[in-house]
DNA sequence: AACAACGGGCTTTTT
DNA sequence: GCCCGTTGTT
């Protein structure tokens, strides 16, 4: 036996060494779930399978990088690098690429992003004279979403009865129009949005036996991480991959099942036992993450969800400290008090700021937070919201990038036709479109055959429609000579768009330049770090298609508390946890409410969020929240209910909001006993709070420089300096074992050695 | 075509 | 409250 396998408990070593056939691991939270994925994949390394043979599907490309890079420690080789290791997008994008000829794409195509994709039905429903009230876009695209990935295309709309009268009933019947159009229009602009690319990927493996036989040969080895949270059309495309071999391993947990609305089905899970009878299921049970404190509740939690596998997560570690659950006046409240106590923590507990994580259940929560930490000098970083390349001025840019690579991109062509304005309006481009429909072809084709088309515009028109035109052939003529950012550099440059934006003096056009810079700088670096075969735009633009924000972590990030929605943080683990706007029709959510499903899923996502935390968690609400322009009243959520008491403590609220001089730390808890042991401390000093409860505060009178003293984690030291008053007091002590540091004298508890 | 003024809707969650 | 899209104005 291997020797990395000896740093795997019994079960893991089961799942790690069965190599053979299809099986599923039931992985409880902080069961060493990604551990086990990584020795799996080396140990088949070590025992001889190329790595080109393996397939590994992870939810995240955060986590697909990590795990590669861990595994090239492991098997001690860069065999790693030829893993096919990705998200299902980016996995199947590079094969679609590589088989695009196959459905009648270019292997250029382009990615539409959720905001392209938004923009193309938008003008659509417009085009089609369509009530945008009754058509609403949003609701279009989600059911367009869905649809794609439940693998119903629009023929197969149209032949369900269900389906149309649903839209019948609700007075949209042109939907199927739409999505039939949309279709269209994304083929021919040769796109394909984040669906299309599981839907593509099914469809070529479906309609093409020899690509389909390529990958089943190639993929001798399948393995896929989150599977409850894969869709209809992903579970389609692992079964047909698996199909000749069957050496599937797939891991998950059915608590942890959060994505439904992105049509994650739990019935992936009961359709493995159909699809594989002799299938093996191995169960991580053991965790290694949390306190007892924290997986007791978790447990108590959970099992308030009817449906659910049967599985007892238990843990060897020690009980740790009873869970907070803290009530707070509102919203902003909330945000001083997490504040306050991360604050806190980090100079008691000598922690960083890295170790704590604020988690809620919408990103509009993240406000009120903000604040607070930003009032304390808290250095954070937000997870989230509108990622770097969405924003306006970026993607601006990037459309004149993508039209070189694939001039029938639609929606980065009427990005830029008029940016920066040349004289093409809207009147121009609802020619071109009509004209562009009328042919079935591209808006491209249109303008660069304007005599072909016969569209009714006078000769300046025609003349400007020309030199976009050539303006954009210069660029796709120079496209495969340069590097990314030369031509990236001249691009931004020539066009205009490069001194529109530092022109323009206000504080937000200062701050698109800056985007813009720091987009060339990613270009830059990109150019760099590649070899000259693949540091073209070409390459950095299909990069970039699937990236989030968390791939896109910067250097100076690496040590601030972190603010993210559950389902971000989702696969993550902090010592210290903060979980907020704990209220009804928050959390639970208003839209989930009605129904068993989506009650349990918002359930299994506050499980998730109370396993995220490894040493402390902290639960709170409040009891009014600013929505909508006002303050609405809250209830504390149902949840908070079915926690089981024994590992929980209330915090007393002291509702001194209005008192002056308040100090929320007062907020926090303020117990009897505290009360009693803190006499000695003069009122406006007193700085009390739950975290801290129930310790008594060392008697500092006796402290005094010179002495020698104890610390619980620091061990023996030397007091060099004493500074500040009462509770305020803080010593200066060099340890033996760490060094020099600076203790508030109330928390330290400290000994004094004789 | 560009800008100001106004009103409505919005909050789940994301590759 | 804020963002977005629409309308009206020049």
């Amino acid at each position: 036996m291997t020797n990395y396998l000896k740093q795997l408990n019994q079960s893991q070593m089961q799942a790690v060494s069965n190599l053979q056939g299809p099986m599923m691991v039931i992985a409880g939270p902080g069961s060493g779930k990604t551990r086990v994925l990584t020795y799996r994949i080396a140990h088949l390394i070590k025992s001889g399978t190329d790595a080109f043979n393996i397939l590994a599907l992870t939810f995240t490309n955060k986590a697909a990088k990590e795990m590669r890079n861990r595994i090239e420690t492991i098997v001690e080789s860069h065999e790693a690098q030829n893993l096919w290791m990705g998200t299902f997008h980016s996995v199947f994008s590079k094969m679609l690429r590589i088989e695009a000829e196959k459905i009648n794409y270019t292997s250029n195509f382009t990615i539409y992003d959720t905001i392209d994709s938004k923009d193309l039905i938008k003008s659509i429903i417009k085009e089609m004279g369509l009530d945008k009230d009754i058509y609403k876009t949003r609701l279009i695209q989600n059911r367009i979403s869905s649809l794609k990935n439940n693998f119903i295309r629009p023929e197969d709309y149209e032949n369900s009865p269900e389906l149309l009268q649903t839209d019948k009933i609700a007075r949209r019947t042109a939907f199927g129009n739409i999505y039939q159009k949309y279709m269209q229009r994304c083929f021919k602009s040769c796109a394909m949005d984040f669906d299309d690319l599981l839907l593509n990927t099914y469809h070529l493996l479906n309609e093409f036996p020899d690509v389909l036989y390529k990958y089943q040969n190639k993929f001798q080895y399948i393995l896929v991480d989150e599977y409850q949270d894969t869709n209809h059309v992903q579970y389609l495309i692992i079964k047909k991959l698996a199909a000749m071999n069957e050496n599937i391993c797939v891991v998950g947990d059915d608590a942890q099942s959060i994505y439904s609305f992105r049509g994650a089905n739990i019935q992936n899970i009961l359709n493995f036992k159909v699809d594989y009878p002799d299938f093996k299921t191995f169960k991580l049970e053991q965790n290694y993450r949390s306190t007892s404190n924290i997986v007791s509740l978790a447990n108590s939690l959970i099992t308030h969800n009817k449906k659910q596998i049967a599985k007892k997560v238990w843990t060897k570690n020690q009980e740790g400290e009873k869970t907070i659950v803290c009530k707070t006046l509102n919203d902003n409240e909330e945000g001083r008090i997490v504040a306050n106590t991360i604050d806190e923590l980090h100079f008691k507990e000598n922690a960083n700021w890295k170790d704590f994580a604020v988690l809620y259940r919408t990103n509009a929560q993240s406000r009120a937070l903000e604040e607070s930490l930003r009032k304390k000098n808290i250095t954070y970083k937000i997870y989230g919201g509108l990622s770097f390349y969405a924003r306006k001025e970026v993607k601006d840019v990037l459309a004149y990038f993508r039209m070189c690579i694939n001039p029938k991109d639609e929606e980065a062509l009427k990005r830029i036709i008029n940016y920066p304005t040349r004289g093409l309006g809207v009147t121009t481009l609802q020619k071109l479109i009509i004209a562009a429909n009328k042919q079935d072809v591209s808006i491209w084709e249109v303008i660069s055959n304007l005599e072909k088309y016969e569209l009714k515009i006078n000769k300046g028109t025609a003349e400007k429609l020309s030199q976009f035109a050539t303006l954009i052939n210069s660029y796709i003529v120079q496209k495969d000579n340069l590097d990314a950012y030369t031509l990236a550099e001249q691009i931004a440059k020539t066009s205009g768009v490069f001194y529109g934006l530092y022109n323009d003096k206000t504080v937000e056009g200062v701050s698109r330049f800056e985007n813009l810079q720091e987009l060339l700088n990613g270009i830059k670096d990109f150019s760099e770090k590649e070899g000259e075969e693949n540091n073209t735009l070409e390459y950095f633009m299909q990069d970039i298609a699937l990236l989030t924000d968390a791939d896109n972590e910067k250097e100076d990030d690496h040590n601030k508390v972190i603010l993210m929605t559950i389902h971000a943080a989702k696969g993550l683990e902090f010592p210290y946890i903060f979980v907020v706007g704990l209220e009804e029709n928050l959390f639970p959510s208003m839209m989930a409410m009605d129904c068993r499903e989506g009650l349990e899923e918002e359930r299994r996502l506050f499980y998730v969020a109370i396993t995220r935390a490894e040493k402390r968690l902290f639960l709170s609400y409040a009891l009014s929240r600013f929505k909508w322009g006002q303050y609405t009243d809250c209830e504390p959520s149902r949840f908070l209910k079915e926690l089981n008491k024994t590992f929980t403590k209330q915090s007393e609220i002291a509702l001194t909001q209005k008192k002056k001089n308040h100090n929320p730390y007062q907020i926090f808890a303020k117990t009897k006993t505290q009360k009693k042991k803190s006499n000695f401390i003069p009122k406006n000093l007193k700085r009390v709070s739950a975290i801290n409860a129930d310790v008594t505060p060392t008697k500092t009178e006796h402290l005094q420089v010179g002495l020698k003293v104890k610390h619980s984690r620091f061990g023996s030291g030397k007091i060099l300096k004493i500074e500040g008053e009462y509770a305020n007091k803080k010593a200066i002590i060099f340890f033996e074992a760490v060094g020099q540091k600076m203790l508030l004298l109330k928390f330290a508890k400290l000994e004094i050695e004789k």
